[in-house]
DNA sequence: GCCAACGTTGGC
DNA sequence: GCCAACGTTGGC
């Protein structure tokens, strides 16, 4: 299994929405580099979601529920879609703030390349996210 | 195929 | 609201 990262505005689309829909088709991405990690899911893959702007936290965990096809929003058939679903939510979202006082997740894709909107996460700092996000404050 | 200009993202 | 980072575009 691989694990990977998206992030959202949450004026656009929130944590909370995805709670509520279910499920959601993550369309839009007009980004290479992000577009090829779409590519890249397979279905059970992990997904952390993280707002930015607003919060930038880690907010939860979801799953791949469909791999990549053509972007519904795209004429183009050069961009790509997955559909997501939720399946855990921190009790304590995963400040930014945090993320990069330690060592390890300083090192964060998604840190170092912070314009980059699906990024890929090593099964250590996925566990380590999880760790922080599920233990009560 | 290079690179300057431009637009967008996102943290602060 | 500012600005740094950086991906994309377009002229040459």
């Amino acid at each position: 299994m691989n694990y990977w990262l998206v992030k959202s505005e949450p004026s656009v689309y929130s944590w909370t929405q995805l709670e509520e829909d279910g499920n959601v088709v993550w369309d839009g991405v007009r980004n290479f580099s992000a577009r090829n990690h779409l590519r890249a899911m397979k279905k059970g893959d992990r997904v952390l979601f993280y707002h930015s702007n607003e919060g930038m936290a880690v907010m939860g965990v979801a799953i791949v529920s469909s791999e990549a096809y053509q972007d519904p929003t795209d004429d183009s058939s050069t961009w790509s879609s997955v559909d997501l679903i939720p399946e855990t939510r921190f009790n304590t979202p995963v400040l930014l703030k945090m993320i990069k006082t330690d060592s390890l997740l300083s090192q964060m894709q998604f840190v170092k390349q912070s314009r980059l909107s699906v990024s890929a996460v090593t099964s250590k700092e996925f566990d380590l996210i999880c760790e922080l996000g599920n233990s009560s404050s």
